[in-house]
DNA sequence: GATTTACACTAGCGCTTGCTTGGTTGACCC
DNA sequence: GGGTCAACCAAGCAAGCGCTAGTGTAAATC
């Protein structure tokens, strides 16, 4: 019927999509509104996407694959410092919210909008975000970096950071590179 | 028509209404599954309520009426210490979790789906809560019991906290008291 | 030059949505 | 014992929903 490959002309789709999720929620984007900011008519959509739910997956998909790429860069361009790591892992998170901010969004509020399968799917990639940095996380706190349960400790920085969707400015004063120093900061103890 | 005052029934109503936007999200919520929930038919749910935005707007409401009391009540209950204060509101947030979990995730995640009337009300409650917590930061970090920037340090805590209700199990091993102990153990620096 | 492919269109089906209308019931009140 | 009133119901409307069927067409491929 149709191709559902990932074309040139499906990418970016799948992002102008995210614009309009992120600013009406999943539901309450309809097909045509979607078409309609694509400039096609909503019967051609399904020839990008079997339906619906696949333009969600697609953005998600491509959300976390862009924050994992940039979350694994800076990782690799930096030393084996915990605190340096630690900056780095902060810092490239906010970074994902320059580059790629509809789609980090949408990853994060419209998950459960997924239906099971594409959700199995996609939990890889997300934990193996989260595996980034509860490794960060541990070395910090192997380090005496900084203190506090394992567990809840991850749970906390996540939270902080991912709230930051909510507040965070890229245009502003704020480069993510301050904010993450200041994360830091504010988590960290002095040394000994 | 009918009558909008807060009878005991329509908080009943109001309180089952929250239940279902927690578990399926407003905008997946139908009247015709509100009224089942509530043992009625959908046409006699608007007797109780104009439409379905203002069952929205009433959960909301009790739900950050409830989360502001018991945040008022916790520091009343409290001495001036600036870290028995931060740990008495962390406490108290968690304790919301535990008490009204449904209306306050609720007001948490669906404060976009709410029209700008509603927004503009109920806008003031949340001030409200907000402007105690950075009262309590505020002594925290004049204390020098904590350390950054004063608008970012609420919003990552704001962050760390709101988050919870991803994870955070009310019937699991930890009690909000614990829970609050170990955020405010990762915050604060040893005094001096 | 015939066939295929990619992409778009028109038209509309079957269903669900929020909400309205007009009326019934039973408890309470003077 | 007529009037009032909150609470509810049955029925359904108009609009909007996701999605499908069938067609047109220009470029690429054989």
């Amino acid at each position: 019927m149709n191709v559902m490959n990932d074309s040139p002309r499906r990418k970016e789709l799948t992002r102008q999509a995210a614009q309009l999720f992120v600013q009406e929620g999943f539901d309450r984007t309809t097909v045509r509104m979607l078409a309609q900011e694509m400039g096609i008519k909503s019967g051609s959509l399904f020839h990008h996407f079997r339906d619906k739910q696949e333009i969600l997956a697609a953005v998600i998909e491509e959300g976390t694959e862009n924050a994992l790429g940039i979350a694994r860069a800076a990782l690799d361009d930096c030393d084996s410092n915990p605190a340096s790591r630690l900056h780095a892992m902060a810092r490239a998170h906010l970074e994902t919210l320059l580059t790629d901010r509809n789609a980090h969004v949408v990853a994060l509020y419209e998950w459960r909008r997924l239906d099971a399968p594409a959700r199995a799917h996609l939990s890889h990639l997300r934990d193996a975000y989260e595996a980034l940095w509860e490794e960060v996380i541990d070395d910090a706190l192997a380090a005496g970096l900084i203190r506090g349960d394992r567990f809840l400790v991850s749970r906390f920085v996540m939270g902080a950071l991912n709230w930051t969707v909510r507040w965070y400015d890229p245009d502003g004063e704020r480069t993510p590179d301050e904010l993450a120093g200041e994360l830091v900061a504010m988590l960290t103890h002095p040394a000994g």
